[in-house]
DNA sequence: GCATTAACCACAG
DNA sequence: CTGTGGTTAATGC
């Protein structure tokens, strides 16, 4: 935890941006910065909650406990809210969130001036989860490894080349497979020289096919 | 039936 | 944690 000046932050989220002088001074007086390492837990499932979180820089896990292990929900690069956690009336948390790599977040005591971006925020991820769990439902798992390669690829790291943040296990969980699927078709999609694997380092080397693999299922 | 897909188990590195 | 092989269950042709 340090002390911060919201006005002069660089990564100001769009709702901060139309704030006036006074309002800065009540939102840095009701937030608090924080820094995570990689693994660290940002807020957990079952916890009290601690407001509206802002992902200033890093990247984070949003999960939630299922009946038989842990699901991803989503896999997060800042700039970005992490949502709101507790359902109204509560303030309990119904999932965790967990830095992938070192992450610095901004606790945010929530006031009127954030609602309308955090709405903002939570069409878009739901937009985006109905879109994810209709191919989840209906695309076979090579299909989804792709699809994720190419979201890391594409959305998360804007690099054919990146070091991929999750364990196979983590895949398994966010596209709800088991791990030995993942690491086949993984070593699958190396074997016929689509991608490149170096440990933790994987390049796409034939970004068309894994298109397609991605769209056929 | 036979083939394919993928989950579960177990063991090795 | 990762990779692999054997086994099993479900599904499709």
């Amino acid at each position: 935890m340090k002390n911060h000046n919201c006005k002069e932050c660089l990564i100001k989220s769009a709702a901060a941006k139309n704030l006036n002088n006074e309002e800065f001074e009540i939102l840095e007086s009701n937030s608090v910065q924080v820094s995570f390492k990689k693994g660290e837990v940002i807020f957990k499932q079952d916890a009290l909650s601690l407001n509206v979180a802002y992902l200033k820089t890093g990247l984070v896990k949003v999960h939630m406990r299922g009946p038989v292990r842990e699901k991803i929900l989503r896999v997060v690069r800042a700039p970005t809210y992490l949502g709101i956690p507790t359902t109204f009336g509560d303030k309990i948390n119904q999932f965790s969130a967990t830095a992938l790599e070192d992450t610095s977040v901004c606790f945010i005591d929530t006031n009127g001036k954030f609602a309308y971006e955090i709405i903002v925020e939570l069409c878009k991820n739901e937009l985006f989860d109905y879109q994810k769990y209709v191919s989840m439902s209906q695309k076979q798992i090579p299909g989804m490894v792709a699809e994720t390669l190419l979201c890391m690829s594409d959305r998360i790291f804007e690099n054919s080349r990146f070091n991929f943040p999750l364990t196979r296990g983590e895949v398994g969980d966010l596209i709800g497979t088991s791990r030995e699927s993942v690491s086949r078709v993984l070593t699958d999609l190396s074997n016929e020289k689509i991608i490149e694997m170096n440990g933790s380092e994987i390049s796409i080397l034939n970004k068309e096919l894994l298109i397609q693999i991605s769209e056929k299922g």
